[in-house]
DNA sequence: TCTGAAACCTCTTCCAT
DNA sequence: ATGGAAGAGGTTTCAGA
């Protein structure tokens, strides 16, 4: 990939907002003709710009109308604790995002649940059942203000 | 929409996955017809279960490379006060995520940012020039060990 | 609810610019 | 690198069973 002009950008932009939409519907957004944003977009999946097409669903019509953000600090942080906590939280489907941070933490995980019961199930009896964790601190999630993944271009 | 069967629940985890699946793609996965499911895909929008469908981007490669969880204690918890920091939110940029929390603290924000130097002017010059902020306190990410968009059906 | 077929749209390549 | 054209292939939509 040579670089990322403006029209890219555009691209870009349109679909974070639209996976759906066809190189012809793009051309006519960005102001371009549908063979040069077909181009344009297997090169910017082939440079690894563009990821995957998902679809995005209601988590409270699923039954899963609980985030809460759990803070975790490990025993040890060598090396084998971390490797094993990480992909512990890989095989977890409740937890949807795992960061390792900085500051009094080690991970911050981002875990959706069905509600407080079902929380306390999954974090005691799932999560903290782990050999390695020292200690947790849940953070409730009351109202979603803002929640997007389309990152500014 | 009158209930979520085990078709819809293979639909929505294969769409999660993978937002670009044709009708016949999804029908060989979930094994049924492509009529079928797009009847069932249609459905499934019309009852606001399905949302939308958005591609997902590398931030790193878009000069986006950090991750800060951001927690804000409001100087008032009125109502006037919080309508006015959630509008200001919804308008930056830099501000992919904000919750309203449980705790100690009162919002926490997932912000984006180029590198530590632009996080400080996004957080100094940008949010927390905002009147009704009292304090905040940053979690930086070194890292994203696991970060996706689906959850479990 | 499914099958089948028609109409339509999209992907993909090629070529001239 | 771009835009137009065009064939192949896939998708939507609507009959009829």
């Amino acid at each position: 990939m040579t670089q990322i002009d403006s029209i890219d950008r555009k691209i870009i932009a349109e679909l974070q907002q639209d996976g759906g939409l066809s190189s012809q519907e793009l051309a006519d957004r960005v102001g371009s003709s549908a063979a040069s944003c077909w181009r344009r977009v297997k090169a910017l999946e082939q440079a690894g710009i563009l990821k995957q097409t998902v679809r995005l669903v209601d988590p409270a019509r699923l039954g899963r109308g609980l985030d809460v953000f759990c803070q975790i600090r490990l025993k040890s942080q060598s090396r084998t604790q971390r490797a094993a906590f990480e992909a512990f939280i890989e095989a977890q489907e409740n937890v949807v995002e795992c960061y390792s941070i900085s500051g009094d933490w080690d991970y911050l995980l981002h875990v959706v649940a069905e509600d407080v019961a079902d929380y306390e199930r999954v974090l005691m009896h799932g999560i903290l059942d782990h050999e390695v964790i020292a200690s947790s601190s849940s953070i409730f999630v009351l109202r979603r203000v803002k929640h997007q993944t389309a990152i500014p271009v």
